[in-house]
DNA sequence: CGGAGACTTGATCTGAGTCAAGGGGAGTGG
DNA sequence: CCACTCCCCTTGACTCAGATCAAGTCTCCG
């Protein structure tokens, strides 16, 4: 019996490493997820892996912030979704066993983890666990949509917008004097397409949250009297 | 080492057998499946779960139509998705290991069988090739929704209706002389909901597509001529 | 008979889409 | 250095679909 106390795990150096899918990983299957681990840099705009590309492993955003678009047949992209650090993308993809039908995009300077196709089997051969994590994902990506449905029906575009730069200010912002701010990494359009809405209706919307809330905007620079 | 070879799969009964979660099952673990397994027939209107009641298993949708609702806390109820033989439903909140958060109603009269949550643990321990299966239905879940998402922002509300009439006939239509017809298995106010629209609107859709399509519908009766 | 709920219809309002125009910044080329 | 273009973004005017409010019909059921 080989000792494996002494092999570090790769996740060990991230914040939310205890979050982590592979953070059951442990013994004979450590080398194994060591192997194929690949730390990617990723500099703004730069992509991740394209629509239609077929599936080479899963990824797990280490920092930055990466956007998941669907393309068009027509040639335009649309911003579906955010995946923040210890999110894990391409695996739908992956448990699929079909190619990606999104494409993934750094938004911001960002680092993503990548674990090829093969040895995510073998790990999850080894440690059932694993499984269970990224059955968890799966859920949380349910509920997401759901919540996304029921928010898109039930609230006004201005709560939305709200509550989205809320979002972003959590992660992104930084105190000051005046309250918080941030350096807003997306553009508008990408803004009018998280909210399913037409630019000039986001640009209607934020000249409307101006008036009625805490924030103010100024091209991306946001911030949040308070 | 005993022979389970003549033991009888409680999916045999079912046209999707095949396709059903449980096939895998086998061996050993088939005996778990039976002793657990349980045939519930349920009549039109009749609640299989309720929102915020523990689960108690999994479910499969043997004949019949259920629909999953989302009640809100001021009693209003609102139709979120159907459930067509062979889907499993229970099955977030079983893999969440949380109460469920919709409730399920069968809509005409239906079968689903249950089996119970400490039957499917012990299954899932023996046969992985379940929970690789049950992956699979979040997946579908999740495309459904993000399917549903993308419909909603590009589609007309005639165009959607008449999908989802499409839909309906393709499981609930019995051919006749003069084209397709069926009884429609819900009111209008679920057929709002599904929508995602109010019922007055749904109406004037209704109307709207009595003249530009092929559809005739008269109180609950679906004619498409062709 | 009366009441409740499902459904329809009409009138009106509102918010988002669309079309068109223009400002402003970044990058390019002369 | 300036002129030019391209793209992002904003603004205004207009249109239209759906929400809302209100009224009325129908059926079912006690």
């Amino acid at each position: 019996m080989r000792d494996y106390s002494d092999v570090q795990h790769p996740c060990g150096n991230c914040d939310f490493h205890d979050q982590s899918i592979w953070q059951p990983v442990s013994g004979a299957a450590l080398p194994i997820l060591n192997r194929g681990f690949d730390r990617l840099p990723l500099e703004t705009s730069q992509i991740l892996f394209e629509q239609g590309e077929e599936n080479s492993g899963v990824y797990c955003v280490s920092r930055g912030l990466i956007g998941i678009r669907s393309c068009q047949d027509d040639g335009k992209s649309t911003l579906l979704r955010l995946a923040y650090p210890g999110e894990i993308i391409g695996f739908r993809s992956f448990m699929a066993g079909q190619p990606h039908h999104t494409e993934a995009q750094a938004l911001i300077p960002s680092r993503v983890c990548k674990v090829p196709r093969h040895s995510v089997r073998q790990i999850l051969n080894r440690s059932p666990e694993v499984l269970g994590r990224l059955a968890d994902r799966c859920i949380q990506e349910i509920d997401r949509s759901h919540a996304h449905i029921i928010a898109a029906a039930t609230r006004s575009n201005t709560e939305r917008l709200s509550d989205l730069l809320g979002r972003l200010l959590q992660i992104h912002g930084r105190d000051c004097a005046d309250g918080k701010r941030m350096y807003l990494p997306l553009s508008r359009i990408d803004l009018a397409d998280l909210l399913g809405i037409r630019p000039e209706t986001l640009s209607r919307v934020v000249a409307r949250l101006l008036n009625d809330s805490a924030y103010s905007i100024c091209g991306r620079e946001v911030l949040l009297r308070g």
